[in-house]
DNA sequence: TGTGAAACGTTATATTATTACGTTTTGCAG
DNA sequence: CTGCAAAACGTAATAATATAACGTTTCACA
Protein backbone atom coordinates (compact mmCIF):
# COMPACT_ATOMS: atom_id res chain seq x y z
CA UNK A 1 0.00 0.00 0.00
CA UNK A 2 2.97 2.25 -0.25
CA UNK A 3 3.04 3.82 -3.16
CA UNK A 4 6.79 4.76 -4.87
CA UNK A 5 5.40 7.66 -6.69
CA UNK A 6 6.32 10.67 -4.24
CA UNK A 7 3.37 11.66 -2.75
CA UNK A 8 0.52 11.68 -4.89
CA UNK A 9 -2.93 11.57 -3.54
CA UNK A 10 -3.17 9.23 -0.14
CA UNK A 11 -2.29 12.52 2.11
CA UNK A 12 -0.24 9.81 4.41
CA UNK A 13 3.21 9.67 2.91
CA UNK A 14 3.69 5.94 4.39
CA UNK A 15 5.96 6.42 7.01
CA UNK A 16 8.98 4.29 5.11
CA UNK A 17 9.11 6.68 1.83
CA UNK A 18 12.02 8.30 0.19
CA UNK A 19 11.55 11.29 1.97
CA UNK A 20 14.24 13.36 0.22
CA UNK A 21 12.49 13.09 -2.77
CA UNK A 22 9.68 15.11 -1.19
CA UNK A 23 12.43 17.82 -0.41
CA UNK A 24 13.67 17.68 -3.95
CA UNK A 25 10.67 17.88 -5.34
CA UNK A 26 9.42 20.52 -3.22
CA UNK A 27 12.57 22.49 -3.62
CA UNK A 28 13.05 22.20 -7.52
CA UNK A 29 8.66 23.09 -7.62
CA UNK A 30 9.71 25.95 -5.47
CA UNK A 31 12.77 27.22 -7.50
CA UNK A 32 10.59 27.18 -10.43
CA UNK A 33 7.60 28.85 -9.62
CA UNK A 34 9.48 31.52 -8.41
CA UNK A 35 11.51 32.08 -11.51
CA UNK A 36 8.18 31.98 -13.75
CA UNK A 37 6.78 34.84 -11.33
CA UNK A 38 9.99 37.08 -10.35
CA UNK A 39 10.08 36.15 -7.13
CA UNK A 40 13.38 36.05 -5.65
CA UNK A 41 13.74 32.68 -3.86
CA UNK A 42 17.05 33.58 -2.29
CA UNK A 43 19.84 30.93 -0.21
CA UNK A 44 18.06 31.85 2.94
CA UNK A 45 14.34 31.53 2.02
CA UNK A 46 15.51 28.00 -0.07
CA UNK A 47 17.52 26.68 2.74
CA UNK A 48 14.46 28.15 5.13
CA UNK A 49 11.91 26.21 3.24
CA UNK A 50 14.28 23.22 2.69
CA UNK A 51 14.15 22.87 6.55
CA UNK A 52 9.73 23.55 6.25
CA UNK A 53 10.19 20.10 4.65
CA UNK A 54 12.70 18.16 6.82
CA UNK A 55 9.74 16.58 8.23
CA UNK A 56 5.76 16.48 7.30
CA UNK A 57 5.01 17.56 10.96
CA UNK A 58 4.84 21.03 11.40
CA UNK A 59 8.04 23.23 12.38
CA UNK A 60 8.41 26.05 14.76
CA UNK A 61 9.89 29.04 13.68
CA UNK A 62 12.18 29.01 16.63
CA UNK A 63 13.38 25.29 15.70
CA UNK A 64 14.06 26.40 12.56
CA UNK A 65 16.45 29.79 13.86
CA UNK A 66 18.25 26.86 15.62
CA UNK A 67 19.24 25.14 12.84
CA UNK A 68 19.82 28.18 10.93
CA UNK A 69 22.35 28.90 14.13
CA UNK A 70 24.03 25.15 13.49
CA UNK A 71 24.69 25.81 10.11
CA UNK A 72 26.77 29.26 10.97
CA UNK A 73 24.76 32.06 10.00
CA UNK A 74 24.27 34.45 12.23
CA UNK A 75 20.41 34.99 12.54
CA UNK A 76 17.19 36.34 14.65
CA UNK A 77 14.42 35.97 15.27
CA UNK A 78 12.92 38.21 12.09
CA UNK A 79 15.39 36.56 9.87
CA UNK A 80 12.81 33.84 10.11
CA UNK A 81 9.70 35.30 10.05
CA UNK A 82 10.94 37.38 7.06
CA UNK A 83 11.77 34.32 5.22
CA UNK A 84 8.46 32.37 6.53
CA UNK A 85 6.64 35.31 5.11
CA UNK A 86 7.75 35.21 2.03
CA UNK A 87 6.93 31.39 1.39
CA UNK A 88 3.95 31.96 2.84
CA UNK A 89 3.23 34.97 0.29
CA UNK A 90 4.20 32.79 -2.65
CA UNK A 91 2.07 29.90 -1.10
CA UNK A 92 4.78 27.44 -0.67
CA UNK A 93 4.59 26.78 2.85
CA UNK A 94 1.09 26.44 4.95
CA UNK A 95 1.16 27.60 8.65
CA UNK A 96 -0.50 25.61 10.68
CA UNK A 97 -2.62 27.81 13.52
CA UNK A 98 -3.97 24.94 16.10
CA UNK A 99 0.55 24.22 16.12
CA UNK A 100 2.13 27.62 15.62
CA UNK A 101 4.07 25.78 13.47
CA UNK A 102 5.03 25.60 9.10
CA UNK A 103 4.51 22.97 6.90
CA UNK A 104 5.32 22.41 2.92
CA UNK A 105 2.54 22.75 0.68
CA UNK A 106 2.34 19.82 -1.26
CA UNK A 107 0.68 21.77 -4.47
CA UNK A 108 1.98 25.28 -4.54
CA UNK A 109 1.04 26.09 -7.91
CA UNK A 110 -2.48 25.70 -7.85
CA UNK A 111 -3.69 28.42 -4.86
CA UNK A 112 -6.02 26.40 -2.74
CA UNK A 113 -7.03 26.31 1.29
CA UNK A 114 -5.71 24.55 3.68
CA UNK A 115 -7.02 21.48 5.20
CA UNK A 116 -5.10 18.99 7.32
CA UNK A 117 -5.45 15.77 8.96
CA UNK A 118 -2.90 16.81 11.75
CA UNK A 119 -1.76 13.32 13.70
CA UNK A 120 -1.60 13.16 17.88
CA UNK A 121 0.67 10.37 17.60
CA UNK A 122 3.81 11.18 15.12
CA UNK A 123 2.79 15.00 14.63
CA UNK A 124 2.74 14.20 10.63
CA UNK A 125 0.09 16.89 8.90
CA UNK A 126 -1.46 15.71 5.96
CA UNK A 127 -2.84 18.21 3.43
CA UNK A 128 -6.11 17.33 1.51
CA UNK A 129 -8.25 19.60 -1.02
CA UNK A 130 -11.57 18.32 -0.42
CA UNK A 131 -14.37 19.60 -2.90
CA UNK A 132 -17.15 17.92 -0.13
CA UNK A 133 -15.34 20.20 2.91
CA UNK A 134 -14.76 22.92 0.02
CA UNK A 135 -18.39 22.57 -0.82
CA UNK A 136 -19.71 22.41 2.80
CA UNK A 137 -17.81 25.33 3.92
CA UNK A 138 -19.01 27.56 1.27
CA UNK A 139 -22.72 26.79 1.40
CA UNK A 140 -22.87 26.81 5.24
CA UNK A 141 -20.95 30.37 4.50
CA UNK A 142 -23.22 32.05 2.01
CA UNK A 143 -26.04 30.72 4.43
CA UNK A 144 -24.89 33.21 6.86
CA UNK A 145 -24.75 35.90 4.38
CA UNK A 146 -21.02 35.49 5.28
CA UNK A 147 -18.37 36.25 1.96
CA UNK A 148 -15.40 33.91 3.14
CA UNK A 149 -12.14 34.92 2.49
CA UNK A 150 -9.73 32.09 4.05
CA UNK A 151 -10.27 29.01 5.86
CA UNK A 152 -8.82 27.51 8.30
CA UNK A 153 -9.46 23.44 8.68
CA UNK A 154 -7.28 21.45 10.82
CA UNK A 155 -8.33 17.86 12.24
CA UNK A 156 -6.94 16.35 15.04
CA UNK A 157 -6.78 12.44 15.26
CA UNK A 158 -4.69 9.44 14.73
CA UNK A 159 -3.28 8.52 11.34
CA UNK A 160 -3.77 5.04 10.21
CA UNK A 161 -0.04 4.31 10.81
CA UNK A 162 -0.68 5.43 14.56
CA UNK A 163 -3.89 3.51 15.01
CA UNK A 164 -2.02 0.17 14.28
CA UNK A 165 0.78 1.20 16.73
CA UNK A 166 0.78 3.89 19.23
CA UNK A 167 3.36 6.41 19.52
CA UNK A 168 4.72 5.98 15.81
CA UNK A 169 8.17 8.13 14.92
CA UNK A 170 7.65 11.04 16.13
CA UNK A 171 8.47 14.00 13.71
CA UNK A 172 9.42 11.51 11.32
CA UNK A 173 9.58 12.00 7.82
CA UNK B 1 -31.19 24.70 -0.56
CA UNK B 2 -30.81 26.28 2.56
CA UNK B 3 -31.65 23.31 5.04
CA UNK B 4 -33.35 25.58 7.90
CA UNK B 5 -33.19 22.47 10.44
CA UNK B 6 -29.14 22.26 9.40
CA UNK B 7 -28.76 25.81 11.02
CA UNK B 8 -30.77 26.49 13.38
CA UNK B 9 -30.49 29.86 14.38
CA UNK B 10 -29.11 33.09 12.46
CA UNK B 11 -25.11 32.98 13.27
CA UNK B 12 -24.88 36.34 13.73
CA UNK B 13 -26.68 38.39 16.45
CA UNK B 14 -27.32 41.77 14.80
CA UNK B 15 -25.24 44.71 15.89
CA UNK B 16 -28.45 46.06 17.61
CA UNK B 17 -29.18 43.02 19.88
CA UNK B 18 -29.48 43.07 23.55
CA UNK B 19 -26.05 41.72 24.15
CA UNK B 20 -26.78 42.02 28.54
CA UNK B 21 -29.22 39.33 26.99
CA UNK B 22 -26.54 37.27 25.98
CA UNK B 23 -24.07 37.80 28.73
CA UNK B 24 -27.11 36.59 31.76
CA UNK B 25 -28.40 33.83 29.29
CA UNK B 26 -25.13 32.54 29.46
CA UNK B 27 -23.78 33.00 32.92
CA UNK B 28 -27.53 31.35 33.75
CA UNK B 29 -26.34 28.08 31.91
CA UNK B 30 -23.09 27.91 33.30
CA UNK B 31 -24.37 27.88 36.60
CA UNK B 32 -26.99 25.75 35.76
CA UNK B 33 -24.83 22.88 33.82
CA UNK B 34 -22.03 23.17 37.12
CA UNK B 35 -24.89 22.57 39.11
CA UNK B 36 -25.73 19.17 37.63
CA UNK B 37 -22.27 18.48 37.01
CA UNK B 38 -20.96 19.19 40.26
CA UNK B 39 -18.44 21.35 38.80
CA UNK B 40 -17.52 24.54 41.03
CA UNK B 41 -18.04 27.93 39.06
CA UNK B 42 -16.15 29.98 41.45
CA UNK B 43 -16.58 33.60 41.69
CA UNK B 44 -13.54 33.80 39.97
CA UNK B 45 -14.52 31.21 36.89
CA UNK B 46 -17.82 33.12 36.92
CA UNK B 47 -16.58 36.52 36.22
CA UNK B 48 -13.77 35.19 33.39
CA UNK B 49 -16.31 33.97 31.93
CA UNK B 50 -18.40 36.66 31.80
CA UNK B 51 -15.81 38.77 30.44
CA UNK B 52 -15.14 36.61 27.81
CA UNK B 53 -18.75 37.13 26.64
CA UNK B 54 -18.67 41.13 26.90
CA UNK B 55 -18.15 40.65 23.24
CA UNK B 56 -19.07 38.47 20.21
CA UNK B 57 -15.38 39.09 18.89
CA UNK B 58 -12.66 36.59 20.50
CA UNK B 59 -11.26 37.51 24.11
CA UNK B 60 -7.65 37.32 24.81
CA UNK B 61 -6.08 36.13 27.82
CA UNK B 62 -3.99 39.17 28.81
CA UNK B 63 -7.10 41.53 27.93
CA UNK B 64 -8.91 39.68 30.55
CA UNK B 65 -5.91 39.51 32.74
CA UNK B 66 -6.11 43.17 32.49
CA UNK B 67 -9.84 43.68 33.33
CA UNK B 68 -9.54 41.53 36.39
CA UNK B 69 -6.76 44.40 37.68
CA UNK B 70 -9.14 46.83 36.95
CA UNK B 71 -11.48 44.95 38.98
CA UNK B 72 -8.80 45.08 42.00
CA UNK B 73 -8.54 41.38 42.11
CA UNK B 74 -4.85 41.03 42.23
CA UNK B 75 -4.04 38.27 39.69
CA UNK B 76 -1.52 37.04 37.10
CA UNK B 77 -0.96 35.04 34.09
CA UNK B 78 -1.83 31.50 35.46
CA UNK B 79 -4.87 32.65 37.24
CA UNK B 80 -6.79 33.61 33.85
CA UNK B 81 -5.14 30.56 31.92
CA UNK B 82 -6.92 27.95 34.81
CA UNK B 83 -9.63 29.81 34.39
CA UNK B 84 -9.74 29.46 31.12
CA UNK B 85 -9.03 26.03 31.07
CA UNK B 86 -12.06 25.00 33.56
CA UNK B 87 -14.48 27.10 31.01
CA UNK B 88 -12.88 25.09 27.80
CA UNK B 89 -13.27 21.71 30.23
CA UNK B 90 -16.67 22.46 30.86
CA UNK B 91 -17.50 23.42 27.32
CA UNK B 92 -18.40 26.79 28.04
CA UNK B 93 -16.02 28.83 25.83
CA UNK B 94 -13.99 28.14 22.63
CA UNK B 95 -10.57 28.66 22.09
CA UNK B 96 -10.14 30.52 18.78
CA UNK B 97 -7.09 29.02 17.66
CA UNK B 98 -5.98 31.83 14.93
CA UNK B 99 -6.56 34.32 17.00
CA UNK B 100 -5.03 32.98 20.70
CA UNK B 101 -8.43 33.80 21.87
CA UNK B 102 -11.52 32.75 23.55
CA UNK B 103 -15.30 33.14 23.02
CA UNK B 104 -18.36 31.76 24.93
CA UNK B 105 -20.46 28.87 23.97
CA UNK B 106 -23.81 29.30 22.58
CA UNK B 107 -25.03 26.13 23.59
CA UNK B 108 -22.12 24.61 26.40
CA UNK B 109 -25.42 21.87 26.90
CA UNK B 110 -24.66 19.76 23.90
CA UNK B 111 -20.90 18.63 23.43
CA UNK B 112 -19.66 19.97 19.38
CA UNK B 113 -17.06 20.90 17.71
CA UNK B 114 -16.50 24.49 17.29
CA UNK B 115 -16.86 25.68 13.41
CA UNK B 116 -16.53 29.56 13.34
CA UNK B 117 -17.14 32.72 11.26
CA UNK B 118 -14.73 35.21 12.18
CA UNK B 119 -15.19 38.45 10.44
CA UNK B 120 -12.33 40.66 9.73
CA UNK B 121 -14.11 43.80 9.49
CA UNK B 122 -16.11 43.46 13.47
CA UNK B 123 -14.05 40.91 14.97
CA UNK B 124 -17.25 38.97 15.22
CA UNK B 125 -17.05 35.00 15.60
CA UNK B 126 -20.28 33.34 14.71
CA UNK B 127 -20.58 29.68 15.82
CA UNK B 128 -21.67 26.81 13.38
CA UNK B 129 -22.95 23.48 13.97
CA UNK B 130 -23.28 22.56 10.32
CA UNK B 131 -24.13 19.13 10.10
CA UNK B 132 -23.33 19.61 6.30
CA UNK B 133 -19.71 20.54 7.53
CA UNK B 134 -19.08 18.02 10.03
CA UNK B 135 -20.16 15.17 7.57
CA UNK B 136 -17.63 16.71 4.65
CA UNK B 137 -14.91 16.37 7.33
CA UNK B 138 -16.26 12.49 8.42
CA UNK B 139 -15.67 11.42 5.31
CA UNK B 140 -12.93 13.04 4.36
CA UNK B 141 -11.42 11.94 7.09
CA UNK B 142 -12.83 8.45 6.93
CA UNK B 143 -11.72 8.26 2.99
CA UNK B 144 -8.04 8.96 4.41
CA UNK B 145 -7.94 6.43 7.00
CA UNK B 146 -7.68 9.14 9.98
CA UNK B 147 -9.28 8.34 13.04
CA UNK B 148 -10.94 12.04 13.78
CA UNK B 149 -10.72 13.64 17.79
CA UNK B 150 -10.94 17.12 17.61
CA UNK B 151 -11.63 19.77 14.39
CA UNK B 152 -10.81 23.42 14.20
CA UNK B 153 -12.59 25.01 11.29
CA UNK B 154 -12.45 29.58 11.12
CA UNK B 155 -13.57 30.95 8.73
CA UNK B 156 -12.49 34.31 7.94
CA UNK B 157 -14.28 36.66 6.05
CA UNK B 158 -16.96 39.73 6.56
CA UNK B 159 -20.12 39.55 7.91
CA UNK B 160 -23.41 40.69 6.88
CA UNK B 161 -22.90 44.42 8.05
CA UNK B 162 -19.54 44.64 7.60
CA UNK B 163 -20.14 43.59 4.01
CA UNK B 164 -22.21 47.15 4.05
CA UNK B 165 -20.38 49.24 5.90
CA UNK B 166 -16.97 48.19 5.97
CA UNK B 167 -14.92 48.86 9.90
CA UNK B 168 -18.34 48.11 11.90
CA UNK B 169 -18.40 48.44 15.03
CA UNK B 170 -14.86 46.71 15.88
CA UNK B 171 -15.14 44.57 19.27
CA UNK B 172 -18.71 45.28 19.83
CA UNK B 173 -21.45 43.12 21.52
C1' DT C 1 -14.19 21.18 63.35
C1' DG C 2 -10.36 18.95 61.28
C1' DT C 3 -8.59 17.48 56.96
C1' DG C 4 -7.47 16.64 52.25
C1' DA C 5 -8.23 18.21 47.73
C1' DA C 6 -9.14 21.88 44.83
C1' DA C 7 -8.57 26.59 43.84
C1' DC C 8 -5.86 30.44 43.88
C1' DG C 9 -1.58 33.61 44.50
C1' DT C 10 3.08 34.40 43.31
C1' DT C 11 7.52 34.29 41.00
C1' DA C 12 9.96 33.08 37.36
C1' DT C 13 10.55 31.71 32.82
C1' DA C 14 9.43 29.63 28.26
C1' DT C 15 7.66 30.29 23.65
C1' DT C 16 6.09 32.84 19.78
C1' DA C 17 6.16 37.14 17.20
C1' DT C 18 6.99 42.06 15.93
C1' DT C 19 9.00 46.89 15.75
C1' DA C 20 12.52 49.78 14.42
C1' DC C 21 16.50 50.86 12.29
C1' DG C 22 21.06 50.17 10.14
C1' DT C 23 23.82 47.51 6.56
C1' DT C 24 24.44 44.64 2.60
C1' DT C 25 23.07 42.86 -1.69
C1' DT C 26 20.97 43.06 -6.12
C1' DG C 27 18.83 44.39 -10.41
C1' DC C 28 19.20 47.68 -13.60
C1' DA C 29 19.38 52.47 -15.86
C1' DG C 30 22.57 55.48 -17.49
C1' DC D 1 30.97 49.52 -15.36
C1' DT D 2 29.30 52.78 -12.17
C1' DG D 3 25.96 54.33 -9.11
C1' DC D 4 21.32 54.39 -7.47
C1' DA D 5 16.98 52.67 -5.51
C1' DA D 6 14.73 48.87 -3.72
C1' DA D 7 14.81 44.61 -1.63
C1' DA D 8 16.86 41.54 1.51
C1' DC D 9 19.13 40.83 5.54
C1' DG D 10 21.40 41.75 10.31
C1' DT D 11 20.73 43.39 14.83
C1' DA D 12 18.76 44.95 19.23
C1' DA D 13 15.02 45.50 21.79
C1' DT D 14 10.59 44.32 23.17
C1' DA D 15 5.73 42.69 22.79
C1' DA D 16 2.38 39.06 23.24
C1' DT D 17 1.11 34.53 24.57
C1' DA D 18 1.66 30.63 27.70
C1' DT D 19 3.48 27.45 31.31
C1' DA D 20 6.25 25.55 35.39
C1' DA D 21 6.86 25.23 40.11
C1' DC D 22 5.62 25.94 44.59
C1' DG D 23 3.32 28.13 48.57
C1' DT D 24 -1.23 29.66 50.66
C1' DT D 25 -6.13 29.86 51.06
C1' DT D 26 -10.69 28.04 50.59
C1' DC D 27 -14.13 24.67 50.71
C1' DA D 28 -16.84 20.37 50.90
C1' DC D 29 -17.67 16.97 53.79
C1' DA D 30 -16.50 13.35 56.95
Amino acid sequence: MTDPAATPQLPFAGADHDHGRCIAAALDAAARLCGRRGARLTVLRRRVLELVWRSHAPTGAYAILETLHRDGRRAAPPTVYRALDFLLGQGLIHRIESLNAFVGCRDPDTPHAGQFLICNGCGTAAELDDRRIGAALSESASDAGFRLERQTVELRGLCPSCQEEPGDARGGA
